[in-house]
Parts: C-alpha cells; sequence; structure tokens
DNA sequence: AATAAATTTTAGACAAGTCTAAACTTTTTT
DNA sequence: AAAAAAGTTTAGACTTGTCTAAAATTTATT
C-alpha cells in the first residue's frame, strides 16, 4: 500500500524532473514539497525500498518504472479533477488546484475512469496541461529549456519560449529549427554557456539563447 | 485542524448514537471503526481535549455541539458525494459507500455546496438517508426504537416499524399513537420490559411492543 | 591539490495513532 | 454483599513522518 505523503513525494519527483529533465536533487524535492531536506532522505529510502525510485545516496533520484507510473496516474487524477471542477462546477481555472491536490488521492481507478467519461475523454486540463491516458501513457515528455540540459545530452528541438525577431532571426542564422537534434558537447559554468554539435557542426550558444529554446530529450 | 482519523471517530459516534439514541460506549466506538478499546480511550482524551465530545471515565461520549455539527457535515458530504456518484456517474448503490468514505474527507465547504447544487438539492441519498442541509440542520434526530431509552428518558412517539394488525390494535387499546409523549420510569432486565408513563397513567410494555415502536428523544 | 562552501545524510527526538498486556471500574451473578 | 465477569483505561512499545543539529560527502574556490 501506498501512503498519501508517498504519493506526494513521487509527483514532486516527477514534476521536478519534468522541469530539469534529470536526476532530481534531495533539496529540489524538499522545496517542491515544503518540507527540510533531511525529511527527504530519510523518505527517499523508504521508497527505494519499495523499488519506487533509483536513488544512489548524494546522486539525487530517478523514478522507476512503477514510481513514474504512480505519479503519471496521479497526474492524470489532478487534471481530471480540475477538468471536471471547471467545467461541471463551474468553479475558476484559478481556484480548482487546491481542491484537487486533495482529489488526486483518492483510491478507485474506476471512479477516475468515469470521471474522465463523465467529461467525454478531455486531452488537456483547464491549463492547458495534457492528460495521461488511463494506460498512463505520457504526453509527458515535457519540452524543457535547453540550458537545463547536461554534458552528453541529447535532444531535439521542439520550439522555443520566446517571440523575439532577433532571437528567431539569429536561430535561423545558425540553421537551428524545430526538429534539429543536437548534443551537448561542453557547458561553461561560468557564464552558463553551451556548445552543441548539430547537423555536422558544432556551435557555442549563450545563456540567454539557450534558456529559451525548448527541447525533448532523446537516446 | 481536525485529522482524518478524529473525522471518523466523530462520524462513528455520532452513527452509534443515532443507533441507540443515547451516550456511546468505548467498545462501540471500537467496533464501528475497527479498532481496540484501547486505542478508542486514547482517542476520546484527544477528543475532549479539542471539545468535540463530552467523555467521562467509563460512562460514554457524547458529542459536543461543535462535534456534532462536524459530524453532520461529514455526514453531509457522504451522502452528497454518494448521489452524485449514483444520478451522475451511473455507479449502482451498492458500489458508491468505499469511495464516498473518501470523499467525505475532502476539505473545501465550497466543493460540497456546488456538488449539492449540481445535483439541484436533492433531499435523500441513493439509499433513502436525508441529506443535511448546508447550515447542518439535522435531519437528524432520527427516530430510534423505544426499548433502546433508557431510564428517566423522555421521547415522543413518532411511528412504528411493523405493520401487523394484532399490534397496531393493541397500541390503540392502550392510547398509544402517533405524538404522545412519554418518560420511562423503570426498566426490567430480565426481559426487557419497561414501564412508560403517559396521558397521566403507567403501562408495562414487553421487549416485543418497544422494540417496533419508533420515537424521538425529548428534554 | 588543499581548503572552503554547499549539499546531503545520519543521529536522536518528537507527535499522531495504533497495539498488547496489565490494572482498574463497573456490572452482573451468586 | 462478595465474587466473577465484562468493559474500560493505562503503561509501554511500535510505526510513520517530521524536525534540528551534527557528521559526511560532493562541489567550488583559491
Amino acid at each position: 500500500m501506498i501512503t498519501l505523503t508517498e504519493e506526494n513525494y513521487l509527483k514532486a519527483i516527477l514534476s521536478v524532473s519534468m522541469i530539469t529533465g534529470n536526476k532530481v536533487s534531495t533539496s529540489a524535492i524538499a522545496e517542491a514539497i515544503n518540507t527540510t531536506p533531511a525529511s527527504v532522505s530519510d523518505m527517499l529510502k523508504k521508497l527505494e525500498e519499495k523499488k519506487l525510485i533509483k536513488y544512489e545516496k548524494y546522486k539525487g533520484v530517478k523514478l522507476s518504472k512503477k514510481g513514474n507510473s504512480l505519479a503519471v496516474s496521479i497526474i492524470r487524477k489532478h487534471r481530471l479533477w480540475e477538468t471536471f471542477l471547471v467545467k461541471k462546477l463551474k468553479f475558476e481555472w484559478s481556484e480548482v488546484h487546491e481542491i484537487a491536490e486533495q482529489l488526486e488521492h483518492i483510491k478507485s481507478s474506476e471512479l477516475i475512469d468515469r470521471i474522465e467519461k463523465y467529461l467525454n475523454y478531455p486531452k488537456f486540463d483547464p491549463h492547458g496541461e495534457p492528460i495521461p491516458s488511463k494506460e498512463g501513457k505520457l504526453p509527458f515528455a515535457k519540452n524543457i529549456a535547453l540550458i537545463n540540459l547536461q554534458y552528453n545530452d541529447k535532444a531535439k528541438i521542439m520550439g522555443v519560449s520566446l517571440d523575439d525577431k532577433d532571437f528567431l532571426d539569429y536561430l535561423t542564422k545558425l540553421k537551428i529549427s524545430i526538429g534539429t537534434e543536437l548534443k551537448i558537447i561542453e557547458q561553461i559554468k561560468f557564464d552558463l554557456s553551451m556548445k552543441i554539435e548539430y547537423s555536422g557542426k558544432i556551435e557555442h550558444l549563450s545563456k540567454e539563447i539557450s534558456e529559451n529554446i525548448l527541447v525533448k530529450k532523446i537516446n
């Protein structure tokens, strides 16, 4: 049996890793869940024992297959309940988060499937976030900012988060566009710039550029 | 702040007291909630401190005003959710109890009020039980069997639970009818019969009679 | 490469809720 | 009215999840 607290940890790990695209640090979880790093360390041990995460001391955590599918199912519930609250009960979309935080822990897959049907199988919640399917299919390769990737990571460009002429012109000049696949070959800590390799060439991107390029990690 | 466990205790106390109409024993709560009397004793102390119950050691518990209105609001939530599950999500009424046990603990009065409106202010749940109003108006002076009353209790006759000619004829003969007010003046343990005083006279009723007369306690 | 700084883990303590076994009250029986 | 039985409470222990302070490890700086 998985407890409410454990569910919240899994959800926090998933949501932090969706932003950074990588292993999650103890302190990042502590911040997400509003607790101390010491408490997180304690809990990570328990989750590791239950095979819900992959955890090496001092090295950060990743969700296991099992942990991931649990976390995804909680997100699914959260987003379906939010949709229900807004569409059927006429809540404002700014009001629903707190209530959905509670409803997402109701244990009954039959219930959430019926809510989904009642809502006519929505694909997105009121905030525009995708709703995972019953099978746990993750519309979850969520795009992350290029700047969050690390040495040797490979990724594909999915879009940009800044609609600025100079910025887009520069990308065009570099022949960087949606669909371009790249690999991080160096990171410069001082200014957070990075060298990437793509289409057989190497370019050096500043922090200002890389934080506005959205990518999806590939293998 | 009231915990989920405390809410379940309050609910158990209310539901046991609705059946017996009196103070509730430690073991009755233990049975209702599926735990040990020792655990119940521990919890009663905490609820007493929070002024949610009136408790004297070895003497049983009653809900305080505050405890009662909390318990009623949980019942309200439970019954509204059950109604929602059956009416809107097309669950069978035999399936909904377990899910409603979870949903009743969701903390948001706004939410449950909207569910009530969405259902068009139902008066009864799918099992035919009355739904308490938002103000905590108790359709809760639920009728109890006369046999459950105790020495010195006063009550008003509300109906009968047996539709048998001989039984009803006998009541007519005794001039006992709906609306009659009475007081218990003696209980005989041996055969569970009782003497009652009403309309200026005293009668002796057998267990077979008193268990089929429904009353509401008065002061 | 050694030291300083930041991060993470461990140790030990605490609160909530539970349990078993023993002690204590109340009720019932004789 | 005393003894037995039934019911209730306390004592002490355990689990879950949390915390602070100290120790250990990793990362950054010089």
